[in-house]
DNA sequence: CGACTCCTTGACAGCGTTCAACAGTAGTGG
DNA sequence: CCACTACTGTTGAACGCTGTCAAGGAGTCG
């Protein structure tokens, strides 16, 4: 399922968290994985360090009796696992069909110790970055209902995607769910309900489609009920 | 309420997070506050690092309706605000009466950018250990139920406090709600739940010493329902 | 003593989960 | 082309966990 080739070959302009190092075709190696496929598992040694140039992936962690908590999804431009840590503290899985660049994390490391004052404080950026993600989190997770959750993540998706008139949800309700910390159906009725308001209209297949009418009411209604 | 002095005398031995820097006595200046004072607000500048050498302290996010989400409580020998932020992203209030030494982040960070490496990886070495902690958060947020939520809760505290018979919780019960995204009747309920079951025993005024019988039916409890 | 904070416990309601049925779409194979 | 299956999403109904509201006890402090 996994193909690994050279990347030698500029690919389309993407987005970069990592823009020095990502110019350097060679520090890097390209793979194509099929979605619902793993990129790497929790409690796995953490080898590489990825950049995902097309597509989308979820990090979860899981309870062993299946309950499962997403703490990311992951789209173009984004940097997987370049937290130092010896093994990964969370599953990597592609949504949907994702293109990904991979690099041996040690040789990231290897600058480091040479050195490399912009790389470390590069390294050091997106960490800090990824845990802001997570201590925001934490706020919607912990103390926002179930419509203030939904709304929540749709205007983090909108943001990120940037797509001004329909964003195409690469994720299933559960994945949504499994992110928010609620069910399936939650999220369905949230969605349905925002619909009723005019707010947004779902479109699509599968309704992945969502046309967003109004940012400002749906800002007010992710903060209050 | 905030009394500063300089730190020339060796204070008793604490677990650090900073080992190397925190040596060096010149480096650092001591404060000690009041418990319920706050230390930085969410959105101030960032211009100090903070280590706490007694008490405990907790950092939040709050919503506009005052609703609260506690991220992390901060002992003795942990270091705060150490991720490179112009601004602080959460509020730091001390729980109880509490000494902590500070620094000028720009004097740390004068360092990085000289290329001293062990400091750099130090640095990021603790940004990572917070965002483990804050992944593993919200798991617990996202997916336990209230009795899993205190059970783990305590867990965690007991790791941390590695007192061996009664430990005690410096924070209210509406803390421990505050961090479990939880109220502070079923924080309560699941106490006294544990209790009966013989699990652990409540001491102390204000039951707030917790005297653990039987750590391994607690790990049961945070695992499964 | 009185005011205050913190904790516990009970009663009740409600939000969200659970269970179930159904619709729409895609893929497969006869 | 159609039957069949699998997957995804929507919606309804009922239950239950947890939040809300309230009362009371215990300790602290001025």
């Amino acid at each position: 399922m996994l193909v690994r080739v050279n990347s030698n070959k500029t690919a389309k302009p993407v987005p970069s968290q990592l823009s020095e190092l990502a110019r350097q075709d060679a520090f890097w190696s390209e793979l194509k994985i099929r979605g619902g496929s793993k990129l790497f598992g929790e409690a796995e040694p953490a080898d590489y360090i990825y950049q995902i140039r097309e597509g989308a992936v979820r990090t979860y962690k899981q309870l062993s009796d299946g309950r499962r908590q997403i703490g990311a999804f992951h789209l173009a431009g984004d940097v997987l696992a370049i937290e130092n840590c010896a093994t990964h503290r969370c599953t990597a899985e592609a949504i949907v069909d994702t293109t990904v660049w991979f690099a041996k994390r040690r040789r990231l490391f290897a600058r480091l110790t040479k050195g490399d004052i912009p790389a470390a404080n590069h390294v050091r950026d997106l960490v800090t970055r990824t845990l802001e993600h997570a201590e925001s989190h934490l706020l919607v997770l912990g103390r926002q209902n179930s419509l203030e959750k939904v709304a929540a993540f749709l205007l983090e998706l909108d943001r990120r995607l940037e797509q001004p008139d329909v964003m195409v949800l690469p994720m299933t309700r559960r994945d949504i769910a499994d992110y928010l910390g609620t069910t399936l159906e939650t999220v369905s009725r949230a969605l349905s309900s925002l619909q009723e308001e005019r707010i947004l209209s779902l479109v699509g297949t599968n309704h992945r489609g969502i046309m967003l009418h109004d940012r400002s009411r749906l800002a007010q209604r992710a903060t209050s009920v």
